[in-house]
DNA sequence: CTGCATCCGCTTCGATACTG
DNA sequence: CAGTATCGAAGCGGATGCAG
């Protein structure tokens, strides 16, 4: 990107990560280290060659860093650095900024008339991890597995450890409830927008314990 | 801007706000509202018609708002929504994330080699708000004034005002204390990393009372 | 399969000139 | 003062190719 050529922090900041796609890299790197093929799944929309070009960018930048694996293996991951991870509190800002949008944008109507938005799971971890909070850090650990319909889409799993919500890649075992539907229906139920009846009859489908839900659902 | 298509907080933020440009013209109208030409000094760099372009969208955004004055006066104020004003939190992070940037490019070599970097007195407001505090709320108010040796570059006032610190445009009207020099210079004493008489061996002229630069400073 | 590089059409950006 | 008009250059998106 083209230097903006300012004496002033936020102009140095927009140097760096006010490229189209970087700060979604980071988005994907906060949640987990990724390979390259992650990031493309993690990023849909993105062309190969705009991933390479930022990855290198962001790497002599210093906010991320290249794991080779021996042979082997033959799998690179990109890990974000120490400068990378202290990019998560305007990130989160910024995305709290954007969270009313997604109600007007409700799943129809894309980029381009007639498809509809895309969506991946992993994405509600950051959210999450900012808006609940463990209410009975006494009680034994309960664990939350949400997914949606889709095919290609990972699940995610809430944890409850040490009094404090960790947000994996991927199911559980022996999960205390599992959440099927969309993200509006599983994030407006997890932050106590929605309760669980009108969202089951909305279509969200849910099974196990449905206590567990208060158990993470931070006040207010 | 072309829309990411993503159902993410994060995303829809960066359809709106992550054009080129964008957050600095935010940066300026969060220092206080502006005509087209205000802007214009205030963003060393950017080509008219896409400071034109981005009003435009910003508008239809909601994100600012265009106010006109009837036709004797004939000057357009362009001014913040409160949907603009809450990217403040954010956009102070981002700030505050390049800061360790400016001391790298310590005033030489911008965009292209040879032109130094450009600089406004009043792009100090945002961070000195957040940095700086009144130690002695029940004292007399004092005020400060800030500038640069630079013609066409505008003079800030720092102001105690009921225990808060207020950043005004222009001069002060017999200010407390007067500091002139680089930004380098000005913040590292403002916000206590160099001390006056080491700044002022290193060209910074300071006139007034050494005394209203402790009062202002935050502890830490 | 992973991790890119190349090519190409399109859009956006930047600089300058001009206007109500 | 507050923009529009124009044009070359750079960046972006999509498709494809290819080596380890």
């Amino acid at each position: 990107m083209r230097s903006y050529g300012q004496y002033c922090g936020l102009a140095k900041a927009l140097d760096i990560i006010g490229d189209r796609w970087t700060l979604l890299i980071v988005r994907e790197l906060l949640i987990r280290p990724c390979r390259y093929t992650d990031l493309r799944k993690g990023l849909p929309g993105i062309a190969t060659n705009m991933l390479a070009d930022r990855l290198r960018e962001m790497e002599t930048e210093g906010i991320l860093t290249r794991e080779e694996a021996p042979p082997p293996v033959a799998t690179t991951l990109f890990r974000l650095t120490k400068r990378g991870r202290d990019l998560e509190p305007a990130l989160l800002l910024l995305g709290n900024w954007g969270a009313p949008l997604l109600a007007k944008s409700s799943g129809k109507a894309g980029a381009k008339a007639g498809g509809k938005e895309a969506f991946r799971t992993h994405w509600l971890a950051l959210p999450l991890q900012l808006h609940l909070a463990d209410q009975h850090p006494r009680r034994p650990p309960v664990r939350i597995e949400l997914r949606t319909g889709e095919v290609g889409d990972d699940p995610i799993t809430i944890e409850t450890l040490d009094g404090a919500i960790q947000i994996r890649m991927g199911a559980a075992t022996r999960p205390d409830a599992v959440l099927t539907g969309t993200p509006q229906l599983i994030m407006g139920v997890l932050v106590g927008k929605r309760d669980l009846s009108e969202a089951r009859a909305a279509g969200l489908q849910f099974e196990g314990d449905p206590a567990v839900l208060r158990r993470v659902q931070s006040p207010g």
